[in-house]
DNA sequence: GCGAGGATCCCCGTTTCGGGGGAGGGCTGC
DNA sequence: GCAGCCCTCCCCCGAAACGGGGATCCTCGC
């Protein structure tokens, strides 16, 4: 997969300055090559595409980050543009695609994939939790107490409440139980 | 969609005797002309397909319903053998399935979707829920809490509280919370 | 006809939740 | 450098949920 795209880009008349196969070594090879352009995977084993974006950002100011994944929603491109990505691409999307978006993101510009941009741009009823915010979700789906989740995540059980208050108050739930059903149902988390 | 299937079946050399285009209609139907073989959708205003078949056995005892519907998981094929059906065949399957689907269960077979039949005899870790505890999940992940569920179904929040309690039971739940987030992820409930 | 399982209801003491409030520190982008 | 957001922690109150028990009734299948 990764030397069949690297091929492709090749021919296609991109120089491709380096590969890599997990998001550390993607992090080293931007610093050291500091490329117009990293085309990255959003899963990866150890550090994701998206936590690469956030830091590449730093290591390499002048590289924009083109996310490749095979899935997308609509919380994910709101993160992914939130760590500053340049564009994002879906791995269906036919080969002529993938080479735009490459040669639109090298141009400063943003690209992103038509299939995805038009969920996107819909009705973008889903509001926008905060990491933490979506942590504690994640752990209440899975039957632990606000005491439990505050072990689990280094914090206080009275800063779980908070953060659940605030998850409640922007899913618009009455109980913990509705907005933790409303985050499953919008895929805010799984 | 109805008149093409219809067609499709006269024309393989299967004998239509009657076309409905909700549940009422069907049931009705069935009573009439006692068939062999009713072609049931799962989805339809009014009385849905499950219900049709279930009455259908006092109604016409000597009719097998085959069901015919766009989705299927583990959970509804299981009400489905529940509810007494002959059959269940996806719409996305090619129409040779469908008339070996109506011979076979003419026949007094089963006959199950072989796409369907696959994902259905791996591990069924899904759990059976009884009607009224995927009831109370389900308004329990709309943020109701115990009383305002008792009003809804007019039952007592005691009795409310006992269903959570078995359905937490069942699906390994330590809280509500946790009950309701997996049987979204498991699609006991939607 | 008898057992299994579903649906219904109840009690009681303890814990947690829902809903307010406030408050400080830190990073970041403009 | 300052506003804005995120993360963190704390207090109070009344209401609701929890845990674990038992109990009745009815229907359906064998």
């Amino acid at each position: 997969m990764l030397e069949a795209v690297a091929e492709f880009l090749a021919v296609s008349g991109i120089e491709v300055v380096a590969r890599a196969r997990d998001g550390e070594e993607a992090l080293a090879r931007i610093a050291e090559r500091q490329p117009a352009v990293a085309l990255v995977d959003v899963r990866m084993p150890g550090i994701d595409g998206l936590e690469v974006a956030r830091r590449a950002r730093r290591a390499a100011p002048g590289t924009s980050i083109l996310l490749y994944t095979g899935y997308g929603d609509r919380a994910v491109l709101a993160e992914a543009f939130d760590a500053g990505v340049g564009g994002f691409v879906l791995k269906e999307a036919p080969l002529d695609d993938l080479l735009r978006a490459v040669r639109t993101v090298a141009a400063g510009k943003t690209y992103v994939d038509p299939v995805l941009a038009a969920s996107a741009i819909g009705p973008s009823t889903a509001p926008r939790l905060t990491p933490r915010e979506r942590d504690v979700l994640r752990l209440l789906a899975d039957g632990l107490s606000n005491e439990e989740i505050g072990k689990e995540l280094f914090i206080s059980a009275e800063t779980v409440r908070g953060y659940i208050r605030k998850a409640m108050d922007k899913l618009g739930a009455d109980t913990r139980t509705e907005a933790v059903a409303a985050a499953l149902r919008q895929n805010l988390i799984a």
